[in-house]
RNA sequence: GGGCGUAUAGCUCAGAUGGUUAGAGCGCGUCCCUGAUAAGGACGAGGCCUCUGGUUCGAGUCCAGAUACGCCCA
């Protein structure tokens, strides 16, 4: 038969018990072979880094990278899942400078690249244990024996591969750009550095007058918040389209945006506003420089027009010097304005910077300022609080700085950019032309290189003429480069040690130096996995593209953009279909969780305590999986109570009867149309829920369908188990029984099945359990096909019926517990009014049998009107009444209250006037001028829910108090029973002490009391040798005493 | 500063296409029920559905704006 199951559960220990089955019995691998050469469901894996902890955000991705590819497995889809691990990069090489004890550029060129590399490669997999037991423990499927590494030499030749490719569609390009820079660190950061280095702080910003050429006593009036970047300037932008104001001002003009001047002159009054223009009108006006380092550029030192600049803040006249800010370098090239680059890579001035050299930019501000002070041209100093940048390693300012690095050029192909993403389904939507679309519209080309060590080096060797090759495979490279070793590392140094010479003019070839962004190499994942174009040719094409990616929402700008960006450059299509955003997670109270908070949630923590299905059921279910999560151990908790208890419980039941009737469901067939209506009423209910699990899931809802699951184990639980535990105790086997029995089986094997994804544990325990007596048994849950909903089973109009009912008997039991009327106590009648309502009447009618005994009643009827339900008792609305007549009141108000409080009562219902006579006078009453309230008629108690309303006769007559005391009786053995800790199924003989009147209602009532406690005897002769307990019922001393006979 | 998102009970969340009295779970209080249950049921307290305008016979829902928070980007 069945293992015996105990209803108490350590979810921890049956996990681990699972896992070692999986891992014994190749489960997954299994799982794999059985759809193998079937249709394929595509899943690539984003690769994380190891050199971390994995954490709670980690568990997040992964199990929702788990859910479909289990789904679609058991579609019968075959769903390769290739792990990956992203090994090159800036958090690596810290990681290994942290370790060192060093933090800078030069100090890794003094201890060697050879043996910072090899320290690399070693800190890459630091953490791969801990990873991979987590992904164990967490239940996700993944194969991560057969991984790709980031930095082994096949990936990396195919990312040259793609390379080439760029290159020779001559999108691959070197170019000057503004990049965030630390000065100090000798090195740009990325973008994710930058954000976690915002700091506010106290700045001086300046103005400026710069004087207009050939133009007496005319100034701009220029606004900068970094005085130190003027050295650079090379021209003034405005706004064509904005207004702009020559303003008199000690005995000058001086020219700033109209809308600003107030917020400028603000501490005289002494200037008057002398003419307006429009900004296009002085558009390529020169001035004359306030430093001149240009050279004689033609271009240099004009007015130009930049889109972005506003009234919001300064003068609307903003100061331009493209080598440090990014918007200054855009509107530069399209002015044609030259670069000028006076800070060496150190973050001082150079040397030709007279008066400034050799200074720190940051040291140099005061001398700027006071050197404008001197020179006359200092219009004004203001203090602001902004936020600003500074280096997350060693907190000195960032400064935005041109730098020469390789750019692929992205801004050509944003149209195919734009067609691709027309074709992906983004979850949620809003992102595909929300964040995700904006972000394509507004695409600049892609930054490639990095000034650093540990990372896929620029396949691209140049001579001093300039003239270029790129290198597109390790083929190319031994052909053309010099002793090039054969097992060659494609890393630095060992790949810059090689020398090619220039087929144009001769000449010795070098490698760049840089090597490439890191996402650069994840989204080359889709070929690089695979080695392809090199290997594995037909494997790439029959897994391109991806029917399914998922990462956390961050990703738009990362891994989501790289992949598309790749895979449209190579084939102009999106390299995946549907693509799943996960939200961040917060702390319980909606804090990040940081280190410096300490409210970092460790999955461990969860994992050793909870479990990983409770873990996973709360962050499916909890909240829409893109949403911030604020997670919480108590949820967790609560899933483990609400749901995962909920179902055990169910299941150990059906166990513990089954076992003790010998049930084996597999010896019984009964067609679901010969059963019982509640029978049919959850199976249908079942069928339900299978058929929207599935459709939701196509649609990668994970959120509601978990929700529905968990409705209906409720449903299955509180509702029809509880109606049909009598059923499962009668001693005879009948076909109900038998119902009974193959009805609650088959709901829980198929949740089992249903539930698999979500919660693979559990879901295969029970499983295996109830499938042991079929013939075509799986060996797993997850070997088995999903669920198909058999419409034929489902019956929305039983399901409106039962609804109903249960309405129903929860308006009576609010009754009984407003009248205070246990359940025990059986009463007359229930009376209902539905309001013509006959759908409701009928179903209620329907299921009278059930409304009866939930509710302990002898009948149940209907009244066609509410009046037999409710009495109305009318009262005169003073207030109103009395303002009106005054001290005619006390007659009116006599009048009134002869009046038949029913009928005045439908007349306000209706809306309608009363009129009363007093006195041969006819007064008119409208219906605002009166309450009216209902009341509880003599011996009926009433609740209603909009138009349907539940009466309950609460009067009792002899009969029914003597029913109720032996109901009572009855609960207090079985009480007793328990307490003395006899087995369900133990017969026992009962003996009871009590007064006369209470051993005639005994006697009475003698055969139902022996048979609903399991009785052979009853009597009233108390002996030595049993467990006794005294209690009272309604005033009556009883003593009750057990024991159990065989 | 820009883009996107979110805002409903103390907490976590539901609330197609506008339509009676805005719901659930947790927590709290008071009862009730219980021979699978670590459970279940009822009642109660607790809601300017963030705010301000607008559209409409009617707005939590649609529109505009504001505010706060989050993410992304400057």
């Amino acid at each position: 038969m069945f293992k015996k199951v105990k209803s108490s559960v350590s979810f921890v220990k049956l996990e681990e018990k699972i896992l070692e089955f999986w891992k014994a019995e190749k489960i997954f691998e299994e799982s794999l072979n059985l759809n193998k050469g079937k249709e394929k469901f595509i899943f690539y894996e984003g690769p994380p880094t190891a050199n971390g902890a994995p954490g709670v955000h980690h568990v997040l991705s992964r199990i929702f990278k788990d859910i479909f590819p289990r789904f679609k497995t058991m579609k019968g889809y075959y769903v390769a899942r290739k792990a990956g691990w992203d090994t090159h990069g800036l958090p690596v090489e810290i990681e290994v400078e942290k370790k060192l004890g060093i933090n800078s550029k030069k100090e890794i060129e003094e201890i060697g690249i050879e043996k910072f590399n090899k320290l690399c490669r070693e800190s890459v997999m630091k953490y791969e244990d801990e990873w991979k037991r987590m992904t164990e423990r967490i239940g996700f499927w993944i194969d991560l024996d057969n991984a790709y590494f980031t930095f082994k030499n096949e990936y990396i030749e195919t990312i040259w591969w793609i390379l080439k490719s760029i290159w020779d569609m001559g999108l691959l390009y070197e170019g000057y750009k503004i990049v965030p820079y630390c000065p100090r660190c000798g090195t740009a950061l990325s973008s994710h550095e930058v954000a976690q280095g915002y700091k506010d702080v106290d700045d001086h910003t300046v103005i400026v007058r710069f004087p207009l050429k050939n133009q007496k006593n005319r100034f701009l009036l220029v606004w900068t918040t970094t005085p130190w970047t003027l050295i650079s300037n090379v021209a003034c932008a405005i706004n064509k389209n904005a207004t702009y104001a020559w303003v008199k001002y000690d005995n000058e003009l001086l020219l700033l945006d109209e809308n600003l001047i107030e917020d400028v002159f603000d501490f005289t009054s002494d200037f008057k506003v002398l003419e307006r223009i429009k900004g296009s009108s002085i558009l390529e006006e020169r001035y004359e420089p306030v430093y001149d380092f240009a050279e004689g550029d033609k271009n240099a030192f004009k007015i130009i027009h930049g889109d972005y600049v506003s009234a919001q803040e300064g003068t609307g006249i903003v100061h331009i010097a493209p080598a440090f800010g990014e918007e200054d370098m855009i509107v530069g090239k399209e002015n044609n304005l030259p670069v000028v680059q006076m800070v060496d890579e150190s973050g001082f001035f150079k040397s030709n910077v007279e008066k400034f050299s050799g200074m720190a930019i940051n040291d140099a501000n005061p001398e700027i300022i006071k050197d404008l002070k001197e020179r006359k041209l200092l219009f004004k100093t203001q203090k602001v609080t902004h936020s600003y940048p500074f280096c997350w390693r060693c907190d000195s300012r960032l400064i935005y700085y041109a730098k020469k690095s390789w750019y692929i050029r992205t801004s050509e192909i944003k149209e195919k950019l734009l067609k691709s993403n027309d074709d992906v389904n983004w979850y949620p939507e809003h992102i595909k032309y929300g964040r995700y679309g904006k972000w394509l519209d507004n695409n600049i080309d892609w930054a490639l290189t990095r000034e650093r060590y540990w990372g896929t080096p620029l396949p691209i060797w140049q001579d001093d003429a300039g003239h270029k090759i790129c290198i597109g495979s390790i083929e190319e490279l031994k052909k053309l480069g010099d002793n090039v070793p054969d097992d060659i590392d494609l890393h630095k140094p060992y790949v810059d040690n090689i020398k090619i010479k220039c087929n144009i003019c001769g000449s010795e070839m070098k490698r760049t130096p840089e090597v490439i962004d890191v996402w650069f190499d994840s989204g080359s994942m889709p070929y690089a996995q695979y080695h392809y174009p090199f290997e594995n040719k037909e494997l790439f094409e029959s897994n391109f593209p991806a029917d399914f990616i998922c990462e956390a929402i961050d990703q738009t700008r990362g891994w989501f953009y790289t992949l598309m960006t790749i895979s449209t450059i190579l084939f102009e299509k999106s390299c995946y279909k549907n693509v799943l955003c996960l939200g961040l997670i917060n702390d319980e109270s909606g804090q990040k969780m940081s280190k410096s908070k300490g409210n970092i949630i460790k999955p461990w923590d969860v994992l050793d305590n909870q479990g990983a299905d409770a873990l996973r059921w709360y962050l499916f279910t909890s909240v829409s999986p893109w949403l911030p999560k604020n997670f919480s151990l108590k949820g967790v908790d609560e899933v483990i109570r609400k749901f995962l208890l909920t179902f055990w419980n169910t299941y150990s039941f059906f166990v513990i009867y089954a076992n003790i009737d010998n049930f084996n469901p597999s010896e019984y067939k009964l067609d679901v149309k010969e059963r019982c209506e509640l029978d049919r009423w959850i199976i249908s209910e079942l069928n339900i829920t299978i058929k929207r699990v599935n459709e939701l899931l196509d649609e990668f809802n994970v959120t509601d369908s978990g929700r529905m699951i968990q409705e209906f184990i409720d449903n299955l639980s509180n509702w029809y188990v509880r109606r049909s535990r009598r059923r499962f105790w009668k001693s005879e086997e009948d076909s109900d029984k038998v119902s009974a029995y193959l009805t609650l089986y088959e709901c829980l094997l198929n949740i089992s099945k249903l539930s698999a994804p979500y919660i693979p544990f559990t879901s295969e325990e029970i499983y295996l359990n109830l499938s042991s007596v079929l013939d075509d048994k799986k060996k797993s849950v997850h070997l088995e096909s999903y669920p198909a909903a058999q419409s034929d089973l489902i019956d929305y109009e039983l399901s409106y019926k039962m609804d109903t009912a249960r309405k129903i008997v929860g308006l009576g039991r609010a009754i009984r517990s407003k009248t205070a009327l246990k359940i025990r106590q059986p009463l007359k009648n229930v009376v209902i009014f539905t309001d013509g309502n006959k759908k409701e009447e009928k179903a209620i009618r329907h299921f009278k049998n059930i409304i009866m005994e939930e509710l302990n009643v002898k009948e149940i009827s209907f009244v066609d009107s509410l009046d037999k339900l409710v009495s109305y008792n009318i009262k005169p609305n003073l207030k109103l009444l009395g303002a009106k007549y005054g001290a005619f009141l006390p007659k009116i108000r006599e009048a009134l209250l002869k009046e038949n409080p029913l009928q005045v009562a439908i007349k306000v219902k209706n809306n309608k006037i009363l009129a009363i006579v007093i006195d041969s006078i006819q007064y008119e009453i409208s219906p605002e001028e009166i309450l009216v309230e209902s009341a509880d008629r003599e011996g009926i108690s009433v609740e209603s829910d909009g138009a349907l309303t539940v009466g309950l006769n609460t009067l009792l007559d002899e009969k029914l108090i003597e029913e109720g005391f032996i109901r009572e009786l009855i609960h207090h053995i079985q009480n007793i029973r328990k307490d003395a800790g006899f087995e369900i199924e133990n017969t026992i003989e009962t003996q009871i002490e009590c007064s006369k009147e209470v051993q005639d209602m005994i006697k009475n009532n003698m055969e139902f009391i022996k048979k609903e406690t399991l009785s052979n005897i009853l009597s009233f002769n108390p002996k030595d040798d049993m467990y006794a307990s005294s209690i009272r019922i309604s005033n009556e001393n009883i003593k009750i005493s057990v024991k159990v006979v065989r």
